[in-house]
DNA sequence: AGAAAAACTGGACAGTCGTCCAAAAAAAAA
DNA sequence: TTTTTTTTTGGACGACTGTCCAGTTTTTCT
């Protein structure tokens, strides 16, 4: 049995190397070979415990967010009743530091997930999770300020997703690479964004 | 003169037709020997017109978004004074059915340029441009309801950008491939997302 | 008409790619 | 130890890539 667990951790170690090499180059310009090599491993290895490439990307794909989806939740989760939306936005800060190159990868993978079809699902996996992570601070929300949605919940869910999904996108995007101004912006704007998203949108009793 | 002029229509063409193979197959597997085939011309032609395939993918880049960018500031500053939400809307329903893959292209273009940096250059061209945009309705509604900003107005800009085009890009992964349930829930849902951002976003004097 | 320039062709070129395999090395089992 | 089994190697294979060019055809100009 102690061969098997060796596999499955050799495995898991070519994940690994092959997601940091991945998000160093992006999707486009990966190849087996750059992998090997930053694995300090030979070409055919990666053939011995992947039958393909695509086999291996869907590997990285499913396993890469674990770490920071699993954060997210315990920190999110854990937060103090009203001090969530801040929690959200400390965990992401932080991650958008370090993990930058990561967070490029996802939207690279997602990008990709659009042309190749067996990426889809993976990708789908994952953002269906983070739908849930927000589903779960919604219903949180309503019972805490005993508020009603103006719009059906899946479409408040959908919306505010991709606001924050697209707010970190933009945030990759510009590339100013001054990380003390743009961090500190992109903190600001962001509790500006989730104020905004969580105040008006959950409980407006507006018309229209 | 006429040569020059022929050789431009020629190479408007040939973009034409590298735009419509790059929406089809993607920037990581788009070749050279694609476009030509499909195009219906030989290899060396684009080497002839295009020093380079970066060369003639960045004037893709500059070039495939012009007509919807048009139309977009067209539609949307002849609207009527606070129909221009719906307006958007309504140009942005009809560009996502007819050109979907074009704006598939987008994001993919998007996320190459944040590997490849004479892309990004290019890509930050229209991202600007679609900033002034938002900025020209920005002012107007500022204009007609004599309301005040609670952040400042690049902020504002940043976050109402970002938040239409992670809305967009959250409708293409979805390939429910229903079009008309599809869009009729992207309709209702954007016009519900323009109401929160430019209601309580320009105008609440709320604290914080 | 002939001469000069532009447009175009088909293929060669040097690489790189993913895949695959026979054989060597290492580890485990006997 | 010897015998299996697992792991690893280095390279070969064909297909594909972007680049480039010696000719050929077409157009334009004198």
């Amino acid at each position: 049995m102690t061969t098997q667990k060796k596999a499955e951790a050799k495995q898991a170690f070519l994940i690994e190397q092959a997601t940091a090499c991945l998000a160093e180059k992006g999707y486009a310009h990966v190849s087996l070979r750059d992998i090997a090599k930053e694995s300090g491993v030979s070409l055919g290895i990666l053939h011995y415990y992947f039958a393909s490439k695509e086999e291996l990307l869907l590997a990285v794909i499913s396993s890469y967010k674990g770490r920071f989806m699993e954060e997210l939740e315990r920190e999110v989760i854990a937060a103090p009743s009203g001090e969530w939306s801040a929690a959200l936005a400390r965990v992401l800060c932080r991650s958008l530091q370090e993990d930058r190159k990561l967070h490029r990868l996802w939207y690279d993978l997602q990008v990709q997930a659009m042309y190749v079809p067996a990426f889809g699902e993976q990708v789908k996996v994952i953002r269906s999770r983070l739908h849930q992570l927000i589903s779960r601070m919604l219903v949180r929300l309503q019972r805490e300020e005993q508020s009603s949605l103006t719009i059906d919940e899946d479409s408040a869910i959908s919306l505010i997703y991709s606001a924050i999904d697209g707010f970190l996108f933009q945030f990759l995007l510009d590339e100013s690479q001054k990380p003390e101004e743009a961090i500190a912006r992109f903190e600001q704007t962001f509790a500006y964004l989730m104020h905004t998203l969580f105040s008006s949108e959950s409980l407006s009793p507006k018309s229209r």
